[in-house]
DNA sequence: CCGGTCACCTGAGTGC
DNA sequence: TGCACTCAGGTGACCG
């Protein structure tokens, strides 16, 4: 599911809706979404403002309590993870399915007055701590700078570091954030480069265009709203960045750029997909 | 360090 | 219709 533009649609919209609003109660009904004691996320969370949200690499962060000294719930999406607004579930059996954490906004409109985690897939994670842990966290998660916040110079150190095919070193989190299975694929595709291409062989001119392609496409995908494939959506939403992919999604159609028949094959362990004339494809 | 496979879950699509 | 099987915006553990 979500990917950069997604995460940013959906903290734009949470901070947007939520700032400043006071959570009066948590209820949680699948415990094993939240890390570690349910009673101890419920306990940080509960009774606190919502001071506003933001995207850290492919999490949602969203900040509580004052500014500095409060507490950050962590939510990582995995493939199926939303937030949505509706009733507050005032008992466990209340909760709709795949809901299954809620958070109770106060001076909400009637059936509006909760912020649900909705995940039919049950991969996703919230994590509750003090804000001041933040950076511990991101260093032990290994999460990278995404692609607006490193350089060009900075970006081919980092991916002509490492040993892997191409497309396997931009879906690793630790060397820059953000990217996932989508949005590689059409990175790939707008810089003309080969997802099976060994990324310790780039040239400095390859990587900068492949940077450049890249943060051009998640612009334009967070404009957007992001990309719904199947069930992605924003607090108020699908996205609609679907409709402007040139290879993800499209084999046996023709290329927009050659007209050659875009091939779909496994490269990293996920579907790739690829014009193996603009790309100059070996698989 | 690297690649491959499975695990975590549920639902949608396909082919028989 | 039903059933078996594959695949899906992600990551993390484990194995060779």
């Amino acid at each position: 599911m979500p990917e950069l533009p997604e995460v940013q649609t959906i903290a734009d919209d949470l901070d947007q809706a939520l700032a400043g609003r006071a959570i009066e109660d948590v209820a949680i009904g699948y415990p094993r979404i939240v890390d570690g004691d349910a009673g101890e996320f419920r306990r940080l969370l509960a009774g606190q403002t919502l001071r506003g949200a933001g995207r850290v690499a492919k999490w949602v962060a969203v900040f509580f309590g004052p500014d500095k000294a409060g507490t950050v719930m962590m939510a990582h999406l995995k493939m199926t993870g939303q937030f949505h607004l509706g009733p507050w579930p005032a008992t466990p059996g209340d909760f709709q399915p795949h809901d299954h954490v809620a958070f109770k906004i106060a001076g909400a409109p009637a059936g509006q007055e909760a912020l649900l985690y909705r995940d039919i897939r049950k991969f996703g994670r919230l994590y509750a701590f003090p804000e001041k842990d933040l950076p511990a966290f991101k260093a032990r998660r290994g999460l990278g700078p995404d692609p607006f916040q490193l350089d060009g110079e900075e970006f081919h150190r980092r991916l002509t570091a490492k040993k892997g095919r191409l497309k396997a070193v931009l879906l690793d989190q630790a060397v820059v954030s953000g990217l996932g299975n989508i949005y590689a694929d059409e990175s790939l595709f707008a810089a003309g480069l080969s997802p099976t291409a060994k990324a310790s062989g780039l040239t400095e001119a390859e990587t900068s265009r492949l940077l450049a392609k890249a943060r051009a496409i998640l612009t334009a995908a967070i404009a957007a709203r992001g990309s719904t494939v199947n069930n992605y959506q924003g607090l108020s939403g699908p996205g609609a960045y679907q409709k402007q992919h040139q290879v993800y999604g499209r084999e046996g159609q023709r290329c927009p750029v050659c007209g050659e028949t875009i091939q779909k094959a496994t490269v990293a362990g996920r579907g790739t997909h690829f014009c193996p004339r603009c790309q100059k494809v070996k698989i």
